[in-house]
DNA sequence: CGCAATGATTGCAC
DNA sequence: GTGCAATCATTGCG
């Protein structure tokens, strides 16, 4: 062995290092003999395109059979590596695309390119559950995810099908360069690094296929935006449900999210038997956002409306009473709580109970009946209430905004004791009652 | 067609 | 996250 790299030392006139070393001269009859079979294969080398087919195939076949050929062979591959090497410099190591990144991470915050292969429905599902805040566009909805789910099929099959395309090139040129290599020197390095020029040819394509799938999506996605633009009011019904729920909260129209959801519930309920889109509790929340900046903006514009409401509500409250009222004559007064349930299955009735409880002034959907105080009293308390709201009706503006302070906001907190409801304020029986 | 009403969106503040 | 304020874009009415 050591005889052998010595021997490819002064074959090639260069150290493995690649720098030119002065031939050692040969001391012995071994040497001298080397050298000459070397020059031969040079010559024959060098004289090989002169030479006819049959003849060069017969030449290269004794080049083949050469027993120095291997170590031959090895010297060139490593003196190939060598000068590659110095010619691509560091340029060899690719790191990861920055764009590529932020495609990917598109692509999979879309629901595109899901965990698994497929698109993953469920990817897809997510990503429109995440987009998809609006209301009744189950019609679009759909559009966009089946349109989405489109998008991500062709985008898998596509990848897949350059993924197979680059296997195949790749093992057909491994394939040819292992052929080669037995007769041209070829390195399993050169073959590893010819390997990544073709991922990363085939990899730009796919950065090409994640580009225009990323575009795709984009347009998508702005055109279902767009399409969500395209509002439809609330039916009558959920707006007179919304508008109840507000004027008589007046004092604190923040409904919470279980009153929203009741509140998104009920329109639905009222909506399905009409031409139906539901309402959602982000809507709901909308309509609040809208109703209270337009209401503090110009309450005397609302000032009608919030008068009819009120009497609604009135109406609605005293129905309710009466239904109390006889409810606490069939039910045991030991059970106060008996009444919130479904006893009194009047429409809105959980509504009812709130209406009541923005009398009161307070927010919150008390369904028990003040502590302290009998059923009947409270009831009583509530008829008392109701008519005087009714009452108010023809005199003063209701719907003073009492809730508003200063500021042009609501008070921020509306306790059960300090009573901002516009009803007690134009009508305070409260106290009254109470003592 | 113009305009008001209205649902939705956006940017900001807390 | 929520609410406010401004704004956008559509709807519906005269």
């Amino acid at each position: 062995m050591d005889e052998q790299s010595h021997l490819m030392q002064t074959l090639v006139g260069v150290t493995l290092t690649g720098h030119p070393v002065p031939l050692p001269v040969p001391h012995d009859g071994t040497d001298a003999r080397n050298k000459q079979d070397i020059g031969d294969i040079l010559h024959q080398i060098m004289t090989i395109t002169d030479q006819s087919l049959d003849e060069a195939q017969a030449k290269k076949h004794g080049l083949n059979c050469h027993r120095m050929k291997a170590a031959l062979f090895s010297v060139l591959c490593e003196i190939k590596e060598k000068t590659g090497l110095s010619i691509r410099g560091s340029q060899d190591e690719d790191p990861p695309d920055p764009q590529l990144m932020r495609l990917d991470n598109m692509l999979l915050a879309e629901g595109v390119s899901g965990p698994e292969k497929g698109g993953g429905a469920a990817a897809v599902a997510a990503a429109t559950a995440a987009v998809g805040v609006g209301a009744d566009n189950s019609i679009e909805h759909s559009d966009y995810r089946a349109k989405l789910s489109q998008i991500s099929q062709i985008y898998h099959t596509e990848l897949e099908k350059y993924e197979q395309a680059c296997n195949e090139f790749t093992t057909h040129v491994m394939n040819l360069l292992r052929e080669q290599s037995r007769t041209r020197p070829i390195s399993p390095k050169e073959i590893e690094r010819m390997v990544n020029i073709i991922h990363r040819k085939f990899s730009s394509i796919q950065m090409q296929l994640k580009q225009s799938t990323c575009e795709a999506v984009m347009i998508l996605r702005s055109r279902f935006l767009d399409a969500r633009r395209k509002r439809r009011n609330f039916s009558k019904q959920a707006t007179e449900i919304l508008n109840e729920y507000f004027y008589s909260h007046l004092s604190n129209p923040y409904p919470s999210e279980e009153a929203k959801e009741e509140l998104a519930k009920k329109c639905a309920i009222t909506l399905s038997q009409g031409k139906g889109s539901t309402i959602t509790v982000s809507q709901v929340s909308n309509w609040f956002g809208n109703k209270r900046i337009r209401y503090k903006k110009n309450i005397g514009k609302f000032q009608e409306e919030a008068n009819l409401y009120a009497a609604k509500t009135a109406v609605t409250a005293t129905q309710a009473v009466a239904a109390a009222v006889h409810n606490s004559q069939t039910n045991s007064p030991a059970t106060p709580s008996s009444g919130s349930s479904g006893s009194y299955s009047l429409p809105g009735s959980g509504d009812i109970f709130m209406s009541m409880s923005g009398l009161n002034g307070s927010y919150q959907p008390t369904q028990v009946p003040n502590t302290g105080q009998t059923q009947g009293d409270s009831i009583r308390h509530a008829i008392g209430q109701s008519l005087g709201y009714s009452d108010g009706l023809r005199g003063n503006p209701l719907y003073s905004p009492h809730g508003l302070n200063g500021n042009g906001g609501w008070h921020d907190a509306v306790t059960p004791s300090s009573v901002t409801s516009p009803i007690e304020g134009a009508n305070s029986i409260h106290s009254d009652t109470s003592n």
